[in-house]
RNA sequence: UGGGGUGUCGACAAGCGGUAAGUCACAAGAUUUUGGAUCUUGCAUUCGCAGGUUCGAAUCCUGCCACCCCAGCCA
């Protein structure tokens, strides 16, 4: 039913409804996601992919994917396939509208072209670095080039050749032809076409020249009839030169509506700089489990479902912000905790024998799968005379509030008995702690004393001769610094990475029914997290990702004691 | 002495002249066979600042301040 009740707004509807009032476009939406496929997609990318085929389909409208491939030398197929892949993981699907700006190459030939006969554009033949001293600066104009006012027919020419590749690169370009003086840089003559020997993932060598982006970007907006052009806040003074140019070719008029990109704690969200964290060995790659990209965050374990819900949830505005992190993991527990099968898994275990239980008994015990879902069915656990719990449910000497295992102490194992720890073992050499005996209370099977006594701890557990080892990686955020668009002087994000961002534990010991898990499946280690399977996953080796840790009262209480 | 934007709770974000929604975070309590989840309660006399208009302003006007973007033959 009613998935938003709270009838979610934002000013881009505010605008389209205006517009579907008056009817501009005869009441129709039909948006776009325009990558350049030089990079893996992140979480900021799933925002403007949201966003736009979001409201296509809210208001019954279209939204195209199409790659701006206009610079062939940082392009290449490995990033359209890996984007297609992205969002169709997210959720979203352009049917038989997959696009290319390189499909319109001709087609802007000819709208330049048109634009050369009408007097609006001319070859140029300054270098970039007199091209750049030409501009003026951001509070002096430019002057026009000395090649400005050639003839119409000496330009055709000109451009012919150019793509004839009868030009070196770096020759000559295109330039449109507006106003040197414009208080606005992208108005002062633009370059719209450049040469480049290079070859293009799609056309091969059938050109020479290509487009620019501005050129480019919003003629293929108006080529593909988008009536609505969303895109980030940085393009906004590069709206008056899309005008300009469909102004004078008097084509199709799409509007552009510029809003604020995702900017997250404790996160880089910059292409550049996500691709020196892969280049100099931050990280494993693209897709590593601390990396924002959807690759990354896919292999961590969220789902696409939680990441459209926390996109939905920050809304969509022009304000520049940050969103805290919290709030994505707050939407991958939320999901999870309603989908997630709850397993029993020890990461740092410590041997505990069960003195009074019999030597050679096992038992199948009865265990829910998932509190929260009825539907999600039992399971059966196997219990013995050794189990292993973890080391940190249990301290020799505890603080009041502590209502885990310690001398004395009773607790409740997790669907099974309760036990009391009567002795500790410890190596007489480092006096680390090395097994627990306890013994248990056979009348508590299940996890009730028929006495009615109760117990303030329930502990999850493993049996020893069941448990399966696996290697669990536990991460943090990759950055220390909350807010990495506002360093210190002299910083860069790399002083801020987390050294202790992933830990790895490779003697974990987990319930029998993790057996069978695959790659990319989800679980919820009771009482530490969310946990996914990774692909790295072997038939010799079980390899778990945490997704996210629960929420954890009981450190927040040590750490608010202790600081 | 360039142009374009933005300023509402710790973080997001509604609000569009009628007296500050919601979410996360945080805090307190209840409940609990996950110190999880759930449930209750609390959390902006105030909307960058200063004036003005009005019976009434976060919303309108004026001035100021702060922050972001732009000088690629990148996108």
């Amino acid at each position: 039913m009613g998935s938003e009740d709270s009838a979610s707004t934002n000013f881009i509807k505010a605008i389209i409804d205006e517009d579907i009032k008056n009817g501009k476009n005869g009441g129709r939406v039909h948006t776009r996601f325009p990558p350049e496929p030089n990079g893996y997609l992140h979480i900021g990318h799933a925002k403007a992919i949201c966003v736009n085929f979001g409201i296509a389909e809210e208001y019954g409208g279209l939204c195209n994917l199409r790659f701006d491939d206009t610079n062939p030398v940082k392009e290449d197929v490995e990033y359209v396939d890996s984007i297609i892949e992205d969002i169709h993981w997210l959720g979203f699907d352009w049917g038989d509208r997959l696009y290319y700006s390189s499909d319109y190459f001709e087609q802007l030939y000819d709208y330049a072209v048109r634009l050369i006969k009408d007097g609006k554009a001319y070859v140029c033949d300054l270098s970039p670095e007199e091209i750049r001293e030409y501009r003026g600066t951001l509070t002096e104009p430019g002057k026009d080039s000395p090649y400005r006012n050639r003839s119409v027919e000496e330009n055709l020419d000109l451009f012919e050749r150019m793509r004839n590749g009868e030009f070196p690169d770096g020759s000559r370009v295109l330039r449109a032809k507006i106003d040197m003086k414009s208080g606005n840089l992208n108005m002062r003559d633009p370059a719209i076409y450049r040469i480049k020997h290079a070859s293009h993932h799609r056309t091969g060598d059938a050109w020479c020249i290509y487009p620019m982006y501005d050129f480019t970007h919003c003629l293929s907006d108006s080529i593909e009839g988008i009536t609505h052009s969303l895109c980030s806040l940085e393009f906004e003074d590069h709206r008056p030169l899309y005008d300009w140019f469909i102004d004078q070719l008097d084509v199709h008029h799409p509007q552009q509506i510029e809003f604020a990109r995702l900017n997250l704690s404790y996160t880089i969200l910059s292409k550049r700089k996500l691709i020196q964290l892969v280049d100099e060995g931050y990280v494993d790659g693209w897709d590593d489990p601390r990396m924002p990209t959807l690759s990354g965050l896919r292999r961590r374990g969220y789902t696409p479902e939680s990441i459209r819900n926390f996109l939905d949830r920050i809304g969509v505005a022009k304000r520049e912000s940050t969103v805290d992190v919290a709030l994505l993991e707050y939407h991958i527990r939320e999901e999870l905790n309603r989908t997630a099968q709850r397993v029993m898994a020890v990461l740092r275990p410590l041997k505990v024998i069960i003195d009074n239980y019999p030597e050679d008994q096992v038992e199948e015990l009865e265990a829910v799968n998932n509190p929260e879902d009825e539907n999600a069915g039992v399971r059966v656990v196997p219990f013995s005379r050794e189990l292993y719990i973890e080391k940190t449910d249990f301290l020799e000497d505890p603080p009041k509030k502590f209502f885990r295992l310690a001398p004395g102490r009773e607790v409740r194992l997790k669907h099974a008995y309760f036990i009391k720890c009567e002795s500790v073992v410890k190596d007489e050499n480092t006096g680390e702690i090395i097994e627990l005996h306890c013994t248990y209370d056979p009348d508590s099977r299940g996890g009730t004393s028929p006495d009615g006594r109760k117990v303030k701890g329930t502990l999850q557990w493993v049996s020893v001769p069941h448990a399966l080892n696996a290697e669990v990686r536990l991460y943090e955020h990759l950055l220390t610094k909350e807010d990495p668009l506002n360093l210190e002087e002299g910083k860069t994000f790399i002083d801020y990475i987390n050294p202790n961002s992933l830990e790895i534990l490779k003697d974990c010991k987990l319930e029998q029914s993790l057996k069978s898990a695959k790659p990319l499946d989800r679980f919820q280690f009771m009482r530490h997290g969310y946990f996914c399977v990774d692909p790295d996953t072997t038939d010799e080796k079980i390899i778990f990702n945490r997704t996210v840790s629960l929420k954890d009262t009981w450190a927040k209480m040590q750490k608010k004691g202790n600081a």
